[in-house]
DNA sequence: CGTAGTTGCTCTAGCGACTAGAGCTTCAAG
DNA sequence: CTTGAAGCTCTAGTCGCTAGAGCAACTACG
C-alpha cells in the first residue's frame, strides 16, 4: 500500500498532478484509510507510470484516456493502439516541420549588425512579412 | 479609419483576439465613434501586422511586449532586440531536439504486428520505460 | 498517552493565448 | 425608417497542470 506521496516519488508524477489524473478518469480512485486518505497499489503503480511516459513522449490526455480503455480490453485489435500512436507521431513530423521554417527565418533574421534600434533590421523584418524568404 | 472587422481581415486576427491584446496591452486603447465603437489607423494596422508575425514565428506575447517596447526608443541598443530573437531561437532549437528525440522512440513503437491489443506491443512499449532506446 | 512535525485532504484560482457565447447596441444601405 | 450586419461588454471555457489556504490525519519519539 503506497500513500500519494511514495507513489509520487517512485513515477516522477507531482502529487496535484496525480489527483488531477484521478479527476480526469485517467487512473481509478483508489481506496482510502479511515482517515479518508489514498491508498494505492502496484496495478495504480503501473497506470501512472503508463501516463507519465506516454505523456513523457508528448501524447494528450485523451489519446491516453484511449490507450487505456483499449488496454482494458485485450480483446480488441491491436490496429487501434497502432492508430493512435501513428497519428501522434504524425502530429510530431508536422511540429518539427513547421519548428524548423520558423528556425530559418529567425536564424536570418538575428544577428543585427546595426548599433541602435532606429537601424535594427531585426524589428524591420519582423514588421514586414515580405523579407521573408517562405511561408511560416 | 479601419473598423475592428476591417483590421481582423486585413491582419487576419480574430476580433476577440484584437480587443485580447489591448487588453493585455499590446496595441494602444484607440478612438471610439460616438457610439463607442473602436477606430484605427494605419499605425494600428502596422502595429498588429508586426504582432502577428511575431506570434506567427513562435514568440510569446512578453517578448512581444518587449520589441514593442524596444520600438518606441529608436536610440536604445539594437543588441537587446537581438538578443530576444537569439534566445527564441535557442528555444526553438530546443524544442526541436525534443521532438526530434520523441519522433525516433515513436516510430520505434508505432507499427505493431501483433493482432489484438494483448498481443500489442505499443502499449507494452508505452508501459515500460526501459524498452526505450534513450531518454525522452 | 501526549505532542510535534510531516504528510495528507478539499477547494479555489491561476497560467498562456486565446475562443465562444449571451444579450445588447450601433452602423450603413436601401 | 427599417432591416440586417457588425459592433459592444462580460463571462466562461480550453489544456494540463500548479500553487496556495486552511484544515485533518498519520507517525515517531519521549
Amino acid at each position: 500500500m503506497l500513500t500519494i506521496g511514495e507513489l509520487s516519488r517512485r513515477t516522477g508524477v507531482k502529487i496535484p498532478t496525480i489527483r488531477w489524473y484521478e479527476q480526469a478518469g485517467l487512473i481509478d480512485e483508489p481506496g482510502r484509510t479511515a482517515g479518508n486518505q489514498r491508498r494505492y497499489d502496484d496495478a495504480d503503480l503501473e497506470r501512472l507510470a503508463f501516463i507519465r511516459h506516454a505523456r513523457d513522449l508528448g501524447l494528450g490526455i485523451e489519446a491516453i484516456r484511449e490507450l487505456i480503455d483499449l488496454g482494458q480490453h485485450p480483446d480488441k485489435p491491436c490496429a487501434d493502439a497502432d492508430r493512435i500512436a501513428a497519428t501522434h507521431l504524425a502530429g510530431i513530423r508536422a511540429r518539427i516541420a513547421r519548428l524548423k521554417r520558423l528556425e530559418k527565418e529567425l536564424a536570418r533574421i538575428a544577428g543585427c549588425r546595426g548599433d541602435t534600434i532606429g537601424e535594427c533590421h531585426v524589428l524591420a523584418a519582423l514588421s514586414d512579412h515580405k523579407q521573408c524568404a517562405a511561408e511560416h
